[in-house]
DNA sequence: GTAGCCTTGAAC
DNA sequence: GTTCAAGGCTAC
């Protein structure tokens, strides 16, 4: 129980100790006392805490103490730690008081780690310039609209994409897979399901995070003890279930769950949720033939089924063709997110405190799924049934998933300290 | 540790 | 030469 309280703190917190600080002093700083001048006023508010916008750092317009805070955060390597619930409230005034929320609400929002330089060079400007130019012309052109601050924060979303304006990525319009592109008219989506869509990761982030604690772990190890492709695809499968848990604890409804309900749920649902994030990305990958894997690598299916066992032949295909049947239903992204709580919220789950909130948050997404498929869909009367169907095969093959992998760990196969292999037996401790 | 102001330097 | 988003400095 503890373990999981602990580690789950330690994934929040960005590992970056493969920045290598080299401090270069200023011997004669050439002051000039410049009066700080900028040719144009931001009229925005610190999408962080709320105070005034001082310019574009790291991936987006933020204050100057945001900047400061997320430049410290990062060069420095600090891990915080949250004495509340890990969402607390930031603004203006009260930004100083948790760090740890205030960290996590600069990555949630788009600040960028990869924006602060490994190497501290000063001036000169990184590959976030065009998208700062982008972003600047198209504020400009929704100037006329009279669109309040607000209003223009909450209705885009959380997919990251360089080729879209920085921070919150994918406007409504520019959803890949939404109903939008296609020649139906435009429907506005049910609240819920828009808030839920907005609860979803930033996959740059989560492929940054893995990417670093991939190359830190392989780094760390001498050239003997380096891991096999099996224990490495653990390790990146274990990264990926903490940005899951990440995700769950800092979603509505679930933030609300008592810590006990909160595990118990989790447990349970962990594999499906992490074969279910597996599965997206296979759909909106799209490349028959490929796997994206989540550090953004594609690996070659043939080679894949050439190395493995039946057993990973078996999971794979199945998995491949449960992918195929959602491409086939042109599954979109917040019908994904839909998916993600209906798998989380599980009323069957023995032992809740609170049932019978678990039990309506589930009708409430039910109902609005339902309520989405057929505003946006109408072609497709069944389409709500015909994506719920999905969900019991998705169990079986988690089922499936969580068996094989027993048995490697059995075999010693699993690298040690392992997340997948605390909810595993988590998992059993429950039935 | 925070945050406001200063310096720097590549891109334009 | 100008711009502006990086990092640095320093009073608090």
């Amino acid at each position: 129980m503890d373990t999981f309280d602990t580690r789950t703190i330690k994934a929040a917190n960005v590992k970056m100790t493969d920045l290598t600080c080299h401090a270069v002093p200023c011997i004669f700083p050439d002051r000039h006392f410049k009066v700080m001048e900028f040719s144009h006023a931001f009229e925005d508010l610190c999408p962080v805490c709320g105070d005034k916008v001082s310019g574009y750092h790291y991936g987006l317009l933020t204050c100057e103490s945001c900047k400061g805070f997320f430049k410290r955060t990062v060069q420095n390597t600090k891990r915080y730690t949250c004495a509340e619930n890990q969402n607390c409230r930031i603004d203006k005034t009260q930004r100083k008081r948790c760090p740890f929320c205030r960290f996590q609400k600069c990555l949630n929002v788009g600040m960028r780690l990869e924006a602060v330089r490994a190497d501290r060079m000063r001036g000169g400007r990184n590959k976030f310039g065009p998208m700062y130019k982008r972003d600047r012309a198209l504020k400009q052109q929704k100037k006329p609209w009279s669109m309040s601050i607000k209003s223009e924060y909450f209705e885009q979303y959380t997919y990251s994409s360089d080729s879209c304006s920085p921070g919150y990525t994918y406007s409504e319009g520019c959803l890949p897979g939404s109903p939008q592109t296609s020649s139906l008219p435009p429907t506005m989506p049910p609240q819920l399901v828009s808030n839920l869509l907005h609860c979803e990761l930033d996959e740059a982030q989560v492929r940054l995070k893995v990417v670093t604690y991939l190359h830190q772990e392989q780094n760390g190890r001498a050239k003997q003890e380096k891991f096999s492709s099996f224990k490495l695809f653990c390790v990146m499968a274990d990264q990926t279930l903490f940005s899951i848990v990440d995700w769950a604890r800092s979603c509505i409804f679930f933030r609300e769950l008592q810590v006990g309900d909160q595990m118990r749920l989790l447990h349970n649902c962990w594999s499906e949720l992490l074969l279910l994030d597996h599965i997206c990305r296979q759909v909106h990958h799209g490349k028959e033939g490929t796997l994206l894997l989540v550090t953004g690598e594609e690996l070659e299916m043939s080679s894949i089924l050439s190395q493995a066992g039946p057993p990973l032949i078996s999971l794979t295909q199945r998995a491949q063709e449960l992918v195929k049947r959602l491409q086939a239903l042109q599954m979109d992204r917040r019908e994904m997110a839909c998916f993600k709580f209906l798998i989380l919220f599980n009323p069957s789950v023995k032992l809740l405190e609170n049932q019978a909130f678990v039990e309506s948050v589930q009708e409430q997404v039910n109902c609005a799924l339902k309520e989405y498929t057929f505003c946006s869909y109408p072609q497709t009367v069944d389409r709500c049934s015909q994506l719920l169907l999905r969900l019991p095969e998705l169990r079986a093959l988690s089922t499936q998933a969580e068996d094989y992998l027993l048995f490697k760990h059995l075999s010693g196969e699993v690298p040690c300290n392992n997340l997948l292999v605390e909810m595993l037996h988590a998992k059993r401790a429950m039935v």
